[in-house]
DNA sequence: CGAGCGATTGAAAAGACTCAACCACCGTGG
DNA sequence: CCACGGTGGTTGAGTCTTTTCAATCGCTCG
């Protein structure tokens, strides 16, 4: 995102951002608050969700090293309606708002970045919401573990299995016995809490996307 | 959306824009086509939606009258992901993708309010996901009916059945089933196909939101 | 070593969906 | 003017997925 910044745009950057080390299951920012900046993933995996009624997450969205959460809130000018909490050590840069602000109203590119990234979002957004509306379970999950092992690039799953059942849009029990359908299909391996995809072209017929 | 034009860019944007007659269940765009431009309803009623895996709908938005359609895939440089059709009647304007991205980029106060609305429109989604992830098809009817009852605003809300049920994502079977329901409840009054909401309380405190 | 959280399993209940049939309204063409 | 066909609306019955609740297990941390 901030590839096409000029030498001096970095060092403007560079002086007025503050990174600094997150402990895992580290809340960025809660639901409600209103927003102060946005947060760069150095290195790390953060989840974004909202709260439904009695309180149980929805995982909207996982983010990872070069992603930059919280802007939305940036621009709507109302207090965040989603929250970000890491779920493992990070190293996070965290930018003021109306230095944020400043750069994007003075660097197009960076703006054409962020109106892109905005609608990529949005669409994203538009076939989860079909996803959660029309397909099973069993689906979702099988399209869940793709988008995480994207994520989790040459690395295992690893998250809770009620974070998993929270992404995928269940309750914890039926997310567990998915699983074990999907390791008797030969489709994952389990290692501990650990997932490994072994078969993506599989899964990815069975999410039938 | 527009209404912070100075005089120069009103007559800029009134030479520009071309509206015309839209008939009922007119399509404006369909998913994978290149979009050439946005449009603007002055009067009438749009569905944006997506297709599921055997072409089933999921309504996603209902745009009225002031509403902006389809930019969303103006700036992320992709074939729209989404599809547009009227409801009914309706009077629509287009502007042409250079035109609207010219004003875009000349007038901070439209590419606020742009910026402005995507954001909202992202955390309208989030809500939207939890909503179908976590609440029952009942709790979903409620909430659809709310949102209607704005977007219809003094009129009574008139969808198809198979509409509404493709929006609150559920079988049309199901969703008549509830409507009869909630009119036992005196929540809503129907009058052949158009629904009168009469307990708009009883909904929220149903919809739980 | 004990407490507690996360993971797992079982059984029963509930919510929704599918399929099939039927009705009602409306516009068309004979 | 009326019969016809078609679309959209409604109802019933049976099935299946998914949830809920309860109990158990296993591991890690203090």
């Amino acid at each position: 995102m901030f590839e096409s910044f000029s030498e001096e745009e970095a060092r403007f950057l560079n002086e007025h951002k503050s990174c600094s080390y997150f402990r895992k299951n580290q809340p960025l920012f809660i639901e409600g608050n209103s927003p102060r900046g946005v947060f760069c993933i150095n290195e790390g995996r953060v989840k974004v969700f909202t709260r439904g009624e009695e309180g149980k997450e929805q995982i909207i969205h996982v983010a990872r090293s070069g992603d930059i959460v919280g802007f939305r809130a940036m621009f709507s000018g109302e207090p965040y309606k989603v929250a970000a909490t890491t779920l493992e050590e990070s190293n996070i840069c965290f930018i003021n708002k109306s230095d944020f602000l400043e750069m994007v109203d003075t660097n197009p590119t960076l703006r054409n970045g962020i109106m892109r990234e905005l609608s990529k979002e949005l669409a994203d957004r538009a076939t989860f919401i079909t996803n959660m509306a029309q397909k099973s379970v069993r689906e979702r999950l099988a399209f869940a573990l793709l988008i995480l092992n994207d994520v989790y690039d040459n690395e295992m799953i690893n998250l809770t299995r009620e974070d998993l059942a929270n992404f995928v849009g269940t309750a914890t029990e039926t997310l567990i016995r998915l699983l074990k359908d999907f390791k008797d299909e030969n489709l994952i391996q389990t290692h501990a809490r650990k997932i490994e995809v072994k078969d993506s072209e599989g899964l990815l017929k069975l999410a039938g996307a």
